[in-house]
DNA sequence: CTCTAAATGTGATGCTATAACATATCTTCT
DNA sequence: AGAAGATATGTTATAGCATCACATTTAGAG
């Protein structure tokens, strides 16, 4: 885990290199996703901030800056769970793609994998033949960590 | 297609064989869940009771209906969604698992396919290898059918 | 036919999310 | 610096999904 402050830095970077401004309150918000290191609600981000911040920052904002920091891919939106996560390659790695992620159902920790190209192919084919084709790849998968295994 | 009073008879005939009662209401929001034939929240389903059936069942019910077809493995909850669709083994073929559901994003139709098992297989190595352990290894693929897509 | 268990009804409530509109804050240009 | 326009944030209301807690009804067993 890098320092909080560092991938905040280059979340900021990463934005002003195409224009887009990472304000006092998106900042306060990513920062206050990565300090949670696992996945959360919006509703739980307003409280982190909150108390964190003294700053209350309304539902309806936090939904919205959330929605920035996604269009920036600097967040997750975790569908199966209604949280949300930040994006693995903010903080290590600087690839990025399409992910599938796998979330912890007792801590609600999420770790962002990369599934092989050809298992991911193999799925493709499946859906094809299916008729269907794929929009969102993005595999979401309830299981359990080692951690709360133990 | 088959004729829905005889999928209800042979779901009623399931239930029966362990001592489970599939009553009135449970059989109108089992009925209302087939002649849908896509994926509906659990309010249109209520609706679609009041409409039909004349009869109006409040929403707590038909989610505890729905929890009991579910038990009884008749439904499934698309949790990507929050729609039920009923249980492709009861209208047709006979086996039953683990299944994956592919989700028209238009028309909300859905198609419930196996994966092949190597491809299954693959996956949970993947998973294992980044330290979890998958408890429902149901997938929902978010995609457009043939029909939307023309 | 009563007793008990199962099923359903009722009302309130919580969480996730967005709409619609108001205000504030930056940027840029002169 | 100051005005104009764009971007960001605040405010209030509302909608949909889901469940809790408690009351009532209905079905089955003895």
């Amino acid at each position: 885990m890098q320092d909080i402050a560092g991938i905040v830095q280059r979340a900021e970077d990463h934005c002003k290199a195409h224009g887009a401004r990472l304000t006092v309150k998106r900042k306060q918000v990513l920062t206050g996703l990565i300090q949670s290191n696992k996945a959360i609600s919006a509703y739980e981000l307003m409280d982190f901030c909150k108390e964190h911040y003294g700053e209350s920052i309304p539902a309806m904002s936090v939904y919205r800056i959330l929605g920035f920091l996604e269009a920036e891919h600097l967040v997750h939106k975790l569908n199966l769970a209604n949280k949300y996560v930040v994006c693995a390659h903010i903080s290590g790695n600087n690839t990025h793609g399409v992910s599938q992620f796998l979330i912890c159902g007792k801590c609600s920790k999420v770790k962002e994998i990369r599934i092989s190209p050809s298992t991911m192919n193999a799925l493709q084919v499946s859906v094809q033949e299916a008729g269907f084709k794929l929009v969102n790849p993005q595999l979401e998968l309830h299981g359990l960590c080692d951690d709360c295994l133990a």
